[in-house]
Order: C-alpha cells, then sequence, then structure tokens
DNA sequence: TCTTTCTGTTCGCTTCTCTCGAACTTCCCT
DNA sequence: AGGGAAGTTCGAGAGAAGCGAACAGAAAGA
C-alpha cells in the first residue's frame, strides 16, 4: 500500500550481484579482474566469469584487460527517460531557462526514494560540474531533493529517511532529522529551497517544485557558483523566472 | 586481438536472463508478472521473482502490478557517457549547429557494433522524434552509422555484418553486403554520408566523421524532415555548417 | 451474496549452475 | 632464463535457481 518495495523473500542472488559487479565497476572508473575480484571479496575466477558474460551481453566494455561501464546502459536509461512525461514537457522550458539566466538548470525527479537529475540545460555562463545528467542523489543533499521531499506525504518522508539516512555531503549538508523536517515546512509554506553549498562547494541553487494537483512530480532549479549567485540575484531574477517555466510546465503536463 | 567479444565458456545464465528480462520489459513498454512470464516462456514464479530482485535492488519500477524499467539505468549510463571525451567536447558544438540550422543535432559513436546516439540538440524548428539519447542502432541503417563504417578498417566492418546482419528498417535501407561496400567507398572519399529515409520515413539526415589521426572516433549529422531538407540545402548549407563544428570538435578532442 | 476466474504470491523439491581453489598459461620485468 | 603477476581454464561440490502445484486476493458476473 505504501508503494515501498518489499524484500523479496527469495532474492536471485547472481542479479544481484551482477548489478554490485556493474556499480563496483562504477565507483572505481573501471577496473581490471583482479581489482573487481579483490574488492569484491569473490574469486578472480568469478569475477572473470561475470565479466566476460557481461562484455558479451554489450552491458560492459573492455580494453587491455580494464573493463568499464558500457553505453548499453544509456539506451535503457535513455528509453526510461524518454517514457517520461515531465521531461519532454520541462525540456523546452528548461533551454530557455539556461539561455536566459546563463547558469545550469537542472530537472530533478524522485525514484525509490533517491533523486535522479532527469535533465539538465546549460547556459552559456556555467562552469562544468562533476555531475552528469541521470546521476543519482540523496534527496536532502540538494534544493532540488529537498522540495521533492516537502511535498511527498510525511509517512514518506520518514520512511526514505529510515531507508538511506540523511549523510553529511559538505558540512553545511543537514543531517538532523528535526532541523530537516523544519527546512521542509518552511520550504513548502514558500514554494522554494535554496541550497547554499550543500552538496557540492562554491556552488549555490534555488529550486522550486513541479506539481500535479497536489502531488509533487518534480523539481526545478538554477544553480550557478556562488560568486553569481548572490541572494539579491537569486531573489530578483532566478526566483521569476523559475516559477514562471515551472508553472508552463504544471501546464503541459496535465494539458494533452 | 581483433577486438571482438570471445564468448565466454562458462557464462552466468542468471546475468543474460536478467538482462533479458530488462530488455523485455522495454521492449513490451512494461509489463506485468504473467506477461512477462509468458513473453520469455519461464515460470510465473521466476517471472515474479526476478522482477521482485530487480524492482528492491532499484532497478525496475512497479506500480499498480506493471513493471517498467526504471531511472536507475540513467545513472550508469549517463556516468559512462560522461566519461566519453567525445561527448564533453562535442556538446557545445551541436548546441551552436541545432541553432543556426534550427535542426536536430546528432552525435553517435561506436559500441559493441551498434551505434549509439551519444547527444542530440534540438533546434527550434526541429520536430520531436520517437527516438531517444542513448538509443541503440544497427549501424548501416543511418547515415552516422554509415560513416562509422566507412572509416572502420574493413575486417571490422566484415565482422559486424557478420554478427549483426543487415535487416531492412525501411524500404530505403541497404541490405546488400556489395552495394554496402560502394556507398562505404563513397562516404570516405567524400567525408559526408547521406540518408534519404532510410531509417524513418519522411526524415533526411547528412553526417561527417569525427576522426582522431587515421581512427574514426564518432560522426555527427543534422537531421530533418523531407520537406526543408532538400539536396540544395544540405550541400549549400548544411554541410558546411557540420565540417566547421566536426573540425572544431577534432580539434578540441586530442587538444587538453 | 456466492461463484468463477483471473491475477500475484508462497512453498518445497529437484536439478542445474554458480562458486571456488588449484593448476595452467601468458606476458612482462629483471 | 627466471620470477612474479596477470588472465584463463577446469572440475568437483554446494548452493541457488527453476519449476509446478497450491494458496490468497481481487475483480467480474450471475
Amino acid at each position: 500500500m505504501d508503494g515501498n518495495s518489499t524484500e523479496p523473500n527469495t532474492p536471485v542472488k547472481t542479479a544481484q550481484t551482477t548489478f554490485r559487479i556493474v556499480e563496483t565497476l562504477k565507483s572505481l572508473d573501471g577496473a581490471t579482474v583482479t581489482e573487481l575480484s579483490g574488492h569484491l571479496a569473490i574469486p578472480k575466477s568469478s569475477a572473470h566469469n561475470y565479466l566476460r558474460t557481461l562484455e558479451h551481453e554489450g552491458y560492459v566494455i573492455e580494453s587491455d584487460g580494464v573493463y568499464e561501464v558500457g553505453l548499453r546502459f544509456l539506451d535503457l536509461g535513455g528509453y526510461a527517460r524518454s517514457r517520461d512525461r515531465l521531461y519532454t514537457v520541462a525540456t523546452p522550458e528548461m533551454k530557455r531557462l539556461a539561455e536566459t539566466t546563463g547558469e545550469y538548470a537542472n530537472l530533478l525527479v524522485e525514484e525509490h526514494g533517491r533523486g535522479v537529475f532527469l535533465a539538465r540545460e546549460r547556459g552559456e555562463h556555467a562552469v562544468s560540474l562533476d555531475s552528469y545528467t541521470g546521476q543519482s542523489v540523496r534527496l536532502h543533499t540538494t534544493a532540488l531533493g529537498k522540495t521533492v521531499l516537502a511535498f511527498l506525504p510525511r509517512d514518506r518522508v520518514e520512511a526514505i529517511i529510515d531507508r538511506h539516512g540523511l549523510p553529511a555531503k559538505t558540512e553545511h549538508t543537514i543531517t538532523d532529522r528535526d532541523e530537516l523536517f523544519e527546512a521542509l515546512a518552511d520550504i513548502r509554506q514558500r514554494e522554494r529551497a535554496y541550497d547554499r553549498e550543500e552538496r557540492i562547494k562554491g556552488l549555490n541553487c534555488v529550486a522550486v517544485p513541479i506539481l500535479s494537483g497536489d502531488d509533487i512530480t518534480g523539481a526545478l532549479s538554477v544553480s550557478g557558483p556562488v560568486s553569481r549567485m548572490d541572494e539579491e540575484r537569486i531573489d530578483e531574477e532566478i526566483l521569476p523566472e523559475l516559477r514562471r517555466a515551472a508553472n508552463i510546465i504544471e501546464l503541459n503536463q496535465t494539458h494533452s
């Protein structure tokens, strides 16, 4: 009833390790057979077997003995994204937003209690970030994520905190449960969230919710370097633009 | 030595079926337990087991008994893409290309003998396509793919044809081996490929290679509706713009 | 309201296959 | 030429996936 995942009583362990291997390749930025074997504490032969299978299936790329995550996942991910109505509707508005502000425009949705960057449009002044489209982040560490949390029913937020915790990303991250709920109440009331270097140092961010009736479908934000994103510019210039974009997206989302 | 995948002698079958399941969910645009069980000819209980496990791991989404491909794959795919130097370098130029032409600008790379759309930038006149970023396509069915094939060593092309065949997509698709090699020779010589409704009806496309020394790293194209993409406009306006963009990308690719 | 008939889900048993360590090979470095 | 470290192959044993039958639960119909 609560939409949360129920533990499978007989999980397919091999499927789990398969993904553990891919995730490890990701976190290591590629690995050799022995490296992987060491990191996951599995025999070399097993690691070898998995990697060869994954490579043969096309999900992993091998060159000079180093195995890496393949672009095949982009096919699955891109497909999943293309089915998301919000993505289709939001893209043109995000483009406009990136153009008028010159900064990054970001779109985030919740899935399985984590935030997924559905899209990112780069403005002409935007500096390259280390983050990428599709990246999965903890909800409490970003303005976007907090905006989503603020409009989710209390029990779901509780469930998410229980499952994922509140680990710190920088010294500014909210790590206290009560403090977080206070922040969320404020965000809900004023319909906007700030992120002052909470996830990435030197980066500020403002986010607004994208609602469909009473439900939140995602959050939209503009982010840029602290130097250019001062309080005044955020409130006077960025926020109005954000709200305008969010409104249009909300309308197009339900319409047609 | 030839970079081709060698068959694993003891493939991890469970990993294979895991991905077969996800791919099936994709091709069916979501499925219930029994639907999946029927399509793959596996017992309901097994299908159930896999789906629950995948859902628990976060790779599949369930709502009202229907399981779908999750956005989690976008995290892996986006990560893989972000590591691709060509992607980073090409994006700004593609943006410019989409703006000046008003059409779609597309970037494709080869992986495992198939073409992957690394990026797509939408111009203001561009009509929405059914295809999505990350989509994997047969190389011989697009101008982009043929461009890549044209600059690949002959034996690799042979290997790719052997593995994937030359199935037709529309009535214009090249399905004959010799005919294809003739076309490739022409493309190699003139450094451009046309696609006249070969993959999608009503859609024309011009592509140019992106080279790094003698090796091809990808292909860049502009595509639009037949009505706007006549021979004259392609040769007079589009092609020069494409070449300019490709040149800049090639330079930035090696430099720094 | 009581059937009927779909789902999805649980439960063991059987069988297949994944696991794992050891042995073999290949390559590089000394 | 020899030592070390990587990848790879192999076979036996343990363990997990496969499978059908039975159960539960919801929806549709009488």
